[in-house]
DNA sequence: TTCATTAATTAGGTTAATCTAATTATATAT
DNA sequence: ATATATAATTAGATTAACCTAATTAATGAA
């Protein structure tokens, strides 16, 4: 089941769109594709009879379990190309999108797997996504807890263990969403609570059962 | 002035068919792209328009300077990535031709360079094809007389010295011509003669004002 | 609920690159 | 020189991926 450069790119886009929490509405992929809401119902009929997508006007487009394989195909070389273009070529991180929207359509059978070995084996692209493993797989942040975080270092929010309304008003009132920075400022030895600077904000005290449901991405 | 993939591969099809000495006819472009004539009349029609080729019945299709701008900077790109795939990814000679037949394509201003320069400027792809420089110069084969070549070593008949009609009919009775291997049995002291073995045939001596107008390929 | 707005879909074209099947031109061999 | 074969070209279709301009369906605010 050869694929053309365009049937990648809606592939692409439907997975995109899907992992956004939003509907892939025939106005959703056109705006992602930057083109006409009528040409991607064209490319929904050709991919549904190809059976890598189903479509309801109500649902939206969902990708089939060989439609989602191939997504996912094209993200890992996407995110591996972006690795050798930045690590091996020295291009900057904000410099190597568009090339690599054109690498990861070339097709090989082992061309992935030899890149994929040859830089490494990284687990996340130059701008921090994850790279999908050969079979799908997503490597999952190494997260840790806001508690156990040493004084001086930072973290970006990845999520939250506690997930009761009164814990996510508490996090609202701190303005504290996912992808926030928090900066350890100091611990209390007495109750483990701690001081935070949260995105570089004035410094609050939390307590531990706080810290000790928020998971991190260190940086 | 960007060009569509389909262009690329006619503009590279024609230089390739022209640099073997053959007239660059529809039918023998028809060949080369594994398609047909009817079609390539209509590109060549095209790339007239663009002038960057030329093109009458009789004497077949040329490249003016900006279409041989653009086939050399296609080649350069293919056998640039052929050394990538060869040398970094580890992939055998034989493999790679389709792959870079894709790669050759990407387009980005600073990426044959940033490539080239990854590679150490490397001045021959995997095939033993020269790769063409930034400005289209193509680098020349690091010749070797005959006469310097030591006993034991291998070398292919890369140009000639002397271009008289005398020397070229006593290399045609030698069954020598560009291309030929020749191997370094012996040499004699006495007067610089040596005994050399062509296309692996029986051992032959020859005079060193024969070795000193060979130039060999060195292999 | 009714009207207005937005979204989805259909209908009908366009362009690039290909094809097959004529037709015309050229070259070759008797 | 004429017939025959081959090459070049034209004519007419096809396919993929787009488009614009209707039309139909769904939403949502008054
Ligand atoms: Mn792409
Ligand atoms: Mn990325
Ligand atoms: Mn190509
Ligand atoms: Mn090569």
């Amino acid at each position: 089941m050869k694929k053309t450069y365009s049937e990648e790119n809606y592939l692409k886009a439907i997975y995109h769109i899907d992992q956004n929490g939003l509907k892939v509405s025939p106005k959703a992929i056109a705006a992602a594709l930057d083109n006409n809401p009528a040409s991607v119902i064209d490319m929904i009929k050709k991919l549904q009879e190809k059976l890598l997508i189903s479509y309801d006007k109500v649902n939206g487009a969902k990708l089939t379990p060989p439609g989602k394989a191939s997504a996912l195909d094209i993200i890992r070389k996407h995110r591996l190309w972006e690795v050798f273009l930045v690590e091996k070529l020295g291009y900057d991180w904000d410099e190597v999108h568009d090339i690599a929207e054109q690498l990861e359509h070339i097709q090989d059978d082992r061309l992935a797997a030899k890149l994929d070995a040859f830089l490494g084996n990284p687990s996340f692209d130059p701008h921090g996504d994850p790279i999908p493993a050969e079979n799908g797989k997503m490597p999952v942040y190494a997260n840790i807890l806001l508690s156990d975080l040493e004084i001086g270092k930072m973290g970006k929010v990845g999520s939250v263990r506690d997930t009761s309304t009164p814990f996510l008003k508490y996090l609202k009132q701190l303005q504290l969403g996912l992808g926030s920075s928090i900066e350890v400022l100091d611990k209390l030895e007495f109750d483990q609570s701690m001081i935070i600077s949260i995105n570089n904000g004035p410094p609050q005290t939390v307590s531990s059962k706080m810290t000790s449901n928020i998971l991190l991405i260190p940086c």
